[in-house]
DNA sequence: ACTACAATTCGAAACATGTCGAATTATAGT
DNA sequence: ACTATAATTCGACATGTTTCGAATTGTAGT
């Protein structure tokens, strides 16, 4: 238990999903709720379906679809069918854990 | 100023430097300085030559050198010559602006 | 000057990634 | 059943990444 390298191997696929400016632009938009047409509440877990997620990136619907399961491959964002729809959100643990990645213990 | 994008992308840079399991590893050393015959001390920069930040990582040298440079272009490892060394390091201030990223306002 | 050690640069090979368009699946409403 | 909208899968292509060994540069000591 505590495998250090496995952590580390974790971590690393976590920031490799952030490491494409897309990507993070996806992964921002739902851990800011900065997004257009949002109140912001942090409290709260914010939602999107997978198209608004991708207003304004320019990038084609295959190429959204992928880098949001790339994000869930690597745990970062969750993803539900509600209808028509697929919700993702960001679970505020996961922002605990990467921001405490940071902090020297 | 304040542009958002251009933050993004600084920070999609710091990911994907820290996205290779390798230089993950030489990151963590300099940041944790939990590497194999160092004292910690969280309040001081930890330095470490480069050829010790490779010891027991398994790359040659060609490999870790390149690895440091990404690092360092990234900035997210400082270095400079001492002697016959290069010495390396993380500045703490740097720590705490990836940690913030994670924190939702 | 010569030697030894530390680190970097260069070129090449194998492999991974980002992106698209076309075709497909899932769901809801008519 | 049919149609429309949302999202995914697939195959392809261009580009980037990881890694190595060989050659090179930088520095200190003899």
């Amino acid at each position: 238990m505590s495998n250090y390298s496995a952590m580390q191997n974790t971590f690393s696929n976590s920031f490799k999903a952030l490491s494409n400016p897309n990507r993070l632009a996806l992964f921002s938009r739902l851990m800011n709720c900065c997004a257009p047409g949002t109140k912001c509440d942090a409290t709260i877990a914010v939602r999107f379906c997978v198209g608004d997620l991708g207003e304004g990136l320019n990038i084609a619907p295959s190429t959204l679809s992928h880098h949001l399961k790339e994000l869930n491959r690597a745990g970062l964002v969750e993803m539900e069918r509600k209808g028509k729809n697929v919700e993702c959100w960001v679970e505020p643990e996961k922002l605990k854990a990467l921001s405490s990645f940071f902090q020297p213990d």
